[in-house]
DNA sequence: GCTTTACTTGGTTATTTAGCCAAGTAATCT
DNA sequence: AGATTACTTGGCTAAATAACCAAGTAAAGC
């Protein structure tokens, strides 16, 4: 299921997709905080168990998160440190884009 | 076309989308070192103009881009100062993800 | 061992996205 | 004006994504 061979850009543009989905761009924002359970999650993005799941696995072969299961719960965490940038420039767009393109 | 009534992440969400492609992504970095036309990007891209041109819509829908016409020409530049530093932190996760998970 | 809890995985269907071709537009050239 | 160039837009089909339900797994509790 994981990626092998990947050219760069590739790899890249998986890393990107993986934040391209609001449930997932919620959960790596509330994963900042520090690590959560599975069912942490999905209080947060209100969706079937099943759903959450395979988000997460989405952004774990990405390369942004960690698992790790202690007793009946799974706990993800982010593995980069970046992600407070990352947004900040998204941001940035987000709102410089308010005022509309006359076209 | 261009979405009004987003949330705050849907806006992220989009701003994200729109690099999350191989030619979006190719095209972003090239335009980093300043406006290039239509043909040009296809040149880089090796795609049908349309394709193209549908996809530097998306870009600049999402606000990442700025269009104007000169001549025959449309030249597309980069709207954000900031893509370097988006591109570095996408980077270091895909460095980061070489280590493959044990699972 | 059997049950429950907390997940993950498989399978199906619906929606979104991407690509090409063809047609339309707008500026330039003759 | 008619032809050419450089795009954009519409329409269609193929492929990728996402959501749910159902079934499977693994640790904990009884």
């Amino acid at each position: 299921m994981s990626k092998s061979s990947e050219t760069e850009i590739e790899r890249r543009v998986t890393v990107i997709k993986a934040l391209a989905h609001p449930s997932r761009l919620v959960m790596a924002e509330a994963l900042q905080e520090g690590e959560k359970c599975v069912c942490d999650l999905r209080d947060l993005v209100g969706a079937d168990l099943s759903t959450v799941s395979k988000h997460l696995a989405v952004m774990r072969d990405a390369g942004l998160l960690e698992m790790e299961k202690r007793g009946l719960n799974v706990f993800y965490r982010l593995k980069c440190p970046c992600l407070v940038t990352f947004l900040e420039c998204v941001d940035s767009l987000a709102v410089t884009k308010g005022k509309r393109r006359a076209r």
